[in-house]
DNA sequence: ATTCCAAATATTTTCGAAAATATTTATTGC
DNA sequence: GCAATAAATATTTTCGAAAATATTTGGAAT
């Protein structure tokens, strides 16, 4: 792995996090002294992360992370919804027996780490699995930029949910899990309307409970608190 | 304007065009002497090609043009139709009387050029115009997130369709003259039904015709030999 | 006190060379 | 001849410093 993709990997995750606040000017100098490593990679790694807009770049003078917005977090979800459901209808037409192993895999995976507390209990790797459940549902519908615009979106909601997953009670845990569960199941029944509407329902409960969240603060000071 | 700016428009510029074909590798000494500039802006501006897909990169091997395939045309052609489908829908409903003037403004714009012939017939502002057409009809709908989708989905579409254009004959741009008019009388009355239908009918179109084109030679070969 | 300007400082951008890695060529052993 | 290995070459990646640009500081004039 060079070093620009350890940088890329770094500064996602420290922004995802919200260790590094929404805002927050990434001086080249700084970045080098925290990742221990020269400009060169440092500047891969940010105009990587421009293009995916967690971070913003202003030419000759340097880079911030992006800001967040409940607009811009309306917007995504709104966006995912209609790109979603068309790629779970295709999936659904599409998907074979291994596409409906993954789903069932995926999701138990998922639920051994909702269930999980103390020690055990690590956002990331719920994050992680959280997503690998989502993308598996969508894995049959054979269109790569559907999977390309799903995975923006879903990073640029991510930013959003982190601070809620990281005050997130164990009840709400099992509210979520049951609606993964009805997913899984009415995808593989191949019932696409009751999936769909399953999978919007999800995501508009999601955004209205952090539009709830944020609406009192401001967004960057809630993401700053998280880190 | 910096030098990473400059190589990254004249990178795109090319590869689009096909002076830089499919698969050819873009050795950082061979850019260095062909833009006559160093190593940093012209990785910086090889980086951001990669995030849009222009080119492909593998670790510590190089970048070279992104290929082009008929599978990704279709691909491309069938997201588009959906986010712009329902971009369309969202602007007809929200749109104000300066979205209106500033269609009827890009049509007019693009149809003089469309008309033109001999030294005046310049396809690349033929290109851009027709872009600024396309993204005047969606403008209003609000949405930043389907707006930078319907960006990429145009770069990536873009490519095939420079051959063509290339290569086309007069009758057949007074076709795609009729169809814009057509499309954006609909857009105008604000029938979202019509409109729609005629953007898919539209894009369905061209996507047939530039399968017939590439169904017979390689990709690589028809763009090689437009530059 | 405020505005303007210049000097000083900070920061980004670019270069040229060194380091790390990949690829090609040459050589050896079979 | 052919495969395996080593040397030579080519290429990418990274660094450290120089150049270019932006920002702050300090002081002079009004």
């Amino acid at each position: 792995m060079t070093l620009a993709e350890k940088a890329y990997d770094a500064l996602r995750h420290d922004i995802i996090r919200g260790e590094l606040p929404p805002g927050r000017p990434l001086r080249l100098s700084d970045l080098s002294e925290r990742y221990d490593m020269g400009f060169s990679p440092l500047r891969e790694a940010l105009n990587r992360l421009h293009a995916e807009r967690l971070v913003t770049a202003e030419s000759l003078r340097g880079f911030r992370v992006a800001p967040l917005s409940i607009d811009e977090l309306h917007d995504a979800v709104n966006v995912r919804i209609k790109i979603e459901s068309d790629a779970l209808r295709a999936s659904i037409r599409l998907g074979d027996d291994d596409w409906a192993a993954g789903i069932v895999s995926a999701l138990y995976a998922l639920n051994l780490q909702v269930g999980r507390t103390g020690p055990d209990a690590d956002i990331w790797t719920l994050e992680a699995r959280h997503y690998a459940f989502h993308r598996a549902l969508l894995t049959a519908c054979n269109s790569p930029w559907t999977l390309e615009f799903f995975e923006r979106l879903y990073a640029a909601t991510e930013r959003y949910r982190i601070p809620v997953l990281l005050a997130s009670t164990h009840s709400a845990g099992r509210d979520v899990q049951a609606e993964h569960g009805a997913l899984a199941e009415a995808t593989l029944a191949r019932d696409a309307d009751k999936a769909t509407a399953l999978l919007e329902a999800h995501y508009r409960k999601t955004a209205s409970h952090l539009t709830t969240v944020f609406g009192t603060k401001r967004p960057d000071e809630v993401t700053a608190a998280a880190g």
